[in-house]
DNA sequence: CTGAAAGCGCTTACAG
DNA sequence: CTGAAAGCGCTTACAG
């Protein structure tokens, strides 16, 4: 074991073999045409200095590393969801999961970190990549697969269906008897931020609602940009007698502000999120909100990948998920229905 | 950009910018001594390809390469609340974090998969790395520091005070008149399984309560191992008043068990666990539990890391972190105190 | 200020 | 069946 420096390579197995690294190399691989003999010296040799092939000169002397990578720029209790639908897709695959996150998040590097670290990782250590909710369009020539993609992206991706599950969300503060409700929205440039605020405005159009853009307040998904803004609609003389924001972290926030001002949920306010992470199970009022199964995002996009590098590229690219509905403690019919 | 092939390399950088590629080097580094022009002419060349310098050559030429690592065999929700204290103790600290998972999880690759991730890593890709619960020592040529390290462990680790968290359960439930207390113990290689049961054995004997050996049950921490020990348990003519288990997965399976048995927690069965992970929180009732903050074993791990990688390695390598008695509503006192 | 050359630890045709 | 040699994409003395 190397105790203390340098890592045992495979010139110091050679050596103690007193073979070739070609052939230490044909040993550890399992090539065919080495003599038993050999390979007995070479396994013992491995062995006796406690030999581990190095991943990056293997990678770089290769085409093909059987290692996918996943990059994100954070660590939510989401990210761990996925993590896991990732893995539960690539066991035994062969393939091995490399998961690269850059220290520098608030620092000057931010901006188009998924497209740099993506470059930095496909095409020599990773066969592919998958990028979650990266800020805009990414390119690669390895295979890539987007969770949750920017706007208007084209690669392979996997998304929920975000349009679908927003007007689930308004059809059921509808029918509980809301006419004012009001929208949140999140952070633009993301496809998922977009749809949910289309599926907000169809599903009032739908029902013959007109619209009021006083009702709807610009974002971020950053749950701090939601506070003014809950605020400044909760302060209107007009206020709504419900709120949606485009995710659950943002609602928390507004059950937050509302508590401040004084109003009861959901008796003088009914609040609603998007995504179901597990603390708006554990807030009280429980948030009503959306589930949309980050496991499964992690799973397909696995899948997809693993498919793309593996040259069968069948079935679609653009993998929309079903959401659902949760409805908890945070919604109820408005006190005053207009 | 590379749209379909291989990704742009430093050569083709060169050529486009018509220089040797040890000066796209030089620009790449910022290195002194390169004329203002031609500076210029490398940093649009790049500009206009792309050029992304590659993870592994880069690795594969320097000695330091500012990653560092973390192997782990599997992604639970503390591993995320893990990965959050090391991405905040890396924050702006220069250093990226490249996480690796292997896929054959359950294959024959899985024991000593930590000592074979890490030397792969670390000596080449990584600076240095942190391994979380190992199954057995580890040794690297490069820095390492264990979370929650296995029994008899020397290298620089960073754990919970697991004896103390186990003492305050035992004194709480001898404090609420419990005397029969069962214990499920966790994978005795793992230092913190041995001690929470050396706790629970030291609280009892200090309150002078005798230890009776039957009420001991093996288990290793996956909670279907603990099903069966807890049937039995409660099976006894004497079953124990509570059930103290080595972690909170176990601990979930005993409430289970408890149900399909027909006993009321806590009316006619207390039932504790350890670590407080989340769904601890979810259950009816509220499941009682010593919490252990990952988010910080992996904060103190990062730092304790970094500093071993930066050379300074003044302060304790053995680093244990108080832990915290919760209580909810999974004990109470007997219903018959004995 | 810049380039040719060696080499990081491997793998893979190519000889033998 | 085995080895010498080239080369993966970089960086770094060493010349000039």
């Amino acid at each position: 074991m190397a105790e203390g420096a340098a890592p045992v390579t495979m010139s110091d197995v050679a050596r103690l073999a007193g073979v070739s690294t070609a052939t230490v190399s044909r040993v550890v691989n399992e090539r065919y045409g080495v003599s038993p003999s050999t390979i007995a010296q070479v396994r013992s040799a491995i062995e006796l200095l406690g030999y581990e092939s190095s991943l990056v000169a293997t990678s770089l002397r290769r085409s093909r590393t059987n290692v996918l990578g996943l990059v994100t720029h954070s660590f939510q209790s989401y990210t761990a969801e996925v993590l896991k639908g990732v893995m539960d897709a690539l066991t035994q695959s062969g393939f091995d999961l490399i998961i690269y996150a850059n220290s520098d998040l608030y620092g000057t590097y931010s901006e188009g970190w998924e497209q740099r670290h993506l470059a930095r990782l496909a095409g020599t250590l990773t066969d592919g990549c998958i990028v979650v909710t990266p800020s805009g369009e990414v390119r690669s020539g390895a295979p890539v697969v987007v969770i949750d993609p920017a706007r208007d992206s084209t690669v392979p991706s996997v998304t929920a269906d975000n349009l679908a599950g927003a007007t689930v969300v308004v059809e059921h503060l509808l029918n509980l008897g809301h006419r004012r409700i009001g929208f949140i929205a999140g952070r633009s440039s993301l496809a998922a931020a977009w749809s949910r605020e289309e599926g907000y405005r169809k599903a009032l159009a739908a029902a013959g609602v007109p619209v009021d853009p006083g009702l709807i307040a610009r974002g971020d998904f950053n749950p701090e940009s939601a506070a003014p803004l809950a605020r400044e609609l909760l302060d209107r003389a007009d206020r709504p007698t419900a709120i949606f924001t485009a995710n659950d972290g943002m609602a928390l926030k507004v059950l937050e502000v509302a508590k401040d001002l004084g109003l009861r949920v959901p008796g003088d306010l009914s609040v609603v999120g998007f995504d179901n992470i597990p603390e708006s199970a554990l807030v009280e009022p429980g948030l009503t909100t959306v589930d949309q199964s980050m496991y499964r995002l992690g799973y397909e996009a696995a899948r997809m990948l693993k498919s793309l590098v593996c040259g069968d590229s069948e079935g679609p690219h653009q993998i929309v998920l079903p959401t659902r509905l949760v409805v908890r403690g945070s919604t109820a019919e408005p006190r005053n229905p207009m």
